[in-house]
DNA sequence: TCTGGGGTCCTAGGACCC
DNA sequence: TCTGGGGTCCTAGGACCC
């Protein structure tokens, strides 16, 4: 059996767990710039705060209810889930870290009778040594998995772990969920299938496959087999190098001046430097897109991007922030007000393979003096070595006026903790 | 005033090759 | 009247996830 364990409105009870005095109070987090609702704790949905809600636009529903707005803080969501995943790895054979807040765990030796228990364990473990609610839902596919864990949330007097191991369970299960629900159907796909009369999982498992392959192509044949019972997903052990890395950001108030823009898609690449370090990655093209906020007057919007192949792999923050002020200046145009810009880095090839081109080569000094900059930055000081075309940084911070400490990676914040 | 960020996978169609 | 066949590779766009 496959089991799929979640973390409870995660971040808002993380913001919680050194918060005792949150206990059963409404809580929100934002997104970056404090922009959009993120998270919702139970009691904070109830006030029918949608998911992805423009702040500005709930300010008097939050003053209203008291409900607790928190900016966020990956710092301290990041290195939770670290310690929620410590556990439940050591509470099973095989663990695959799905994203910050959820995990397939493979159940394989452990006695069917005896699962329900297990789950309670992981859960109660969890909750004591961490502080973060849980949900496990247990199947044996990924997708019943995650069937399962929705009825888990759904019904309180399940404690929170459901399990699927007959048919019979298995049908009710997807009787009872919305189509639009099933983990791999979006708003697309469930616009088009709610129109065919297809309102539940279980009617969805109903449609022929040739129908689900033509229409949703071989992505919807799999969940559908998924749902039938047959495994199609196998579990990832170790998680894949990423294909991509990108650092695009949304600007606190929009710009009109090519300095501001330099200067952020200058640290935009440098971040995208040491994300490639981090994970030996080197980068073979670049793109770079600038564009006004969507939210402005239709008239005077502008969005443009340009790629480029890179002369020779590389993973230097020197070279890549040059590349990008160089495009930057390709993309500016005078006269609009900027709201967003990013870096994004492709046709990722490993480090350790770099080859030699005939003509030119990634700086063999820049390697040294990266390692350097990493070595430090990482000694708890990050961003304290950086590129002068970074600029000094404290221009274009991010709005975020609702911040808790990094309680737990953060010696300077816990004791200003301790001190308040 | 104020509306997030970072990914993956699949497919159709174009460009190109012999 | 009538203009081949079989491939590969790349990219943009769509759909989805958290």
């Amino acid at each position: 059996m496959i089991a799929i364990v979640d973390c409870n409105s995660f971040y808002a009870s993380c913001e919680r767990v050194f918060r005792p005095d949150l206990d059963g109070k409404p809580i929100v987090v934002l997104s970056n710039n404090d922009g959009c609702v993120i998270a919702r704790s139970a009691e904070a949905k109830k006030y029918q705060i949608p998911m992805a809600a423009p702040a500005f636009k709930f300010e008097h529903i939050f003053k209203h209810y008291g409900i607790n707005v928190f900016s966020s803080n990956y710092a301290l969501y990041g290195d939770l889930s670290n310690r929620v995943m410590n556990i439940l790895s050591d509470m099973s054979p095989e663990t695959e870290v799905y994203s910050i807040d959820e995990a397939f765990l493979n159940l394989d030796g452990i006695p069917d009778g005896d699962l329900r228990d297990h789950c309670l364990k992981m859960k109660k473990r969890v909750r004591q040594w961490v502080g973060i609610p849980i949900s496990t839902g247990v199947a044996p596919t990924k997708t019943l998995a995650k069937v399962a864990n929705k009825i888990a949330k759904k019904y309180p007097q399940l404690n929170g772990v459901h399990i699927i191991d007959s048919e019979d369970l298995r049908i009710k299960a997807l009787k009872f969920l919305p189509v639009g629900d099933l983990w791999g159907i979006g708003r697309r796909h469930k616009e088009r299938l709610i129109k065919l009369g297809v309102k539940n999982a279980y009617q969805f498992t109903l449609l022929p496959e040739e129908w689900v392959k033509k229409n949703m192509t071989v992505v919807g044949l799999r969940l559908l087999k998924e749902l039938k019972g047959q495994r199609m997903h196998d579990f990832e052990l170790v998680a894949p190098k990423k294909k991509a890395i990108a650092i695009t950001r949304s600007f606190p108030k929009t710009t009109f001046d090519i300095e501001t823009l330099q200067e952020n898609i200058s640290i935009y690449a440098s971040v995208c430097g040491e994300k490639l370090r981090k994970q030996g990655s080197d980068a073979n093209v670049m793109q770079v897109f600038l564009r006004t906020s969507r939210f402005k007057d239709p008239a005077e919007q502008r969005a443009v991007q340009l790629t480029v192949d890179l002369e020779y792999p590389t993973n230097s923050s020197m070279e890549l922030a040059s590349y990008a002020q160089r495009m930057m200046d390709r993309l500016y145009k005078d006269g609009y007000g900027y709201g967003k810009a990013g870096v994004i880095t492709m046709g990722l090839t490993p480090t350790a393979n770099r080859q030699a081109t005939m003509f030119s080569e990634s700086n063999p000094k820049h390697v040294v003096a990266m390692e350097a900059m990493d070595r430090y930055n990482r000694k708890d000081a990050a961003g304290a070595i950086r590129l002068a075309s970074n600029g000094t940084g404290k221009r274009w911070r991010m709005r975020q006026e609702k911040l808790s400490p990094r309680y737990t990676t953060r010696i300077d914040d816990c004791i200003t903790v301790k001190a308040s």
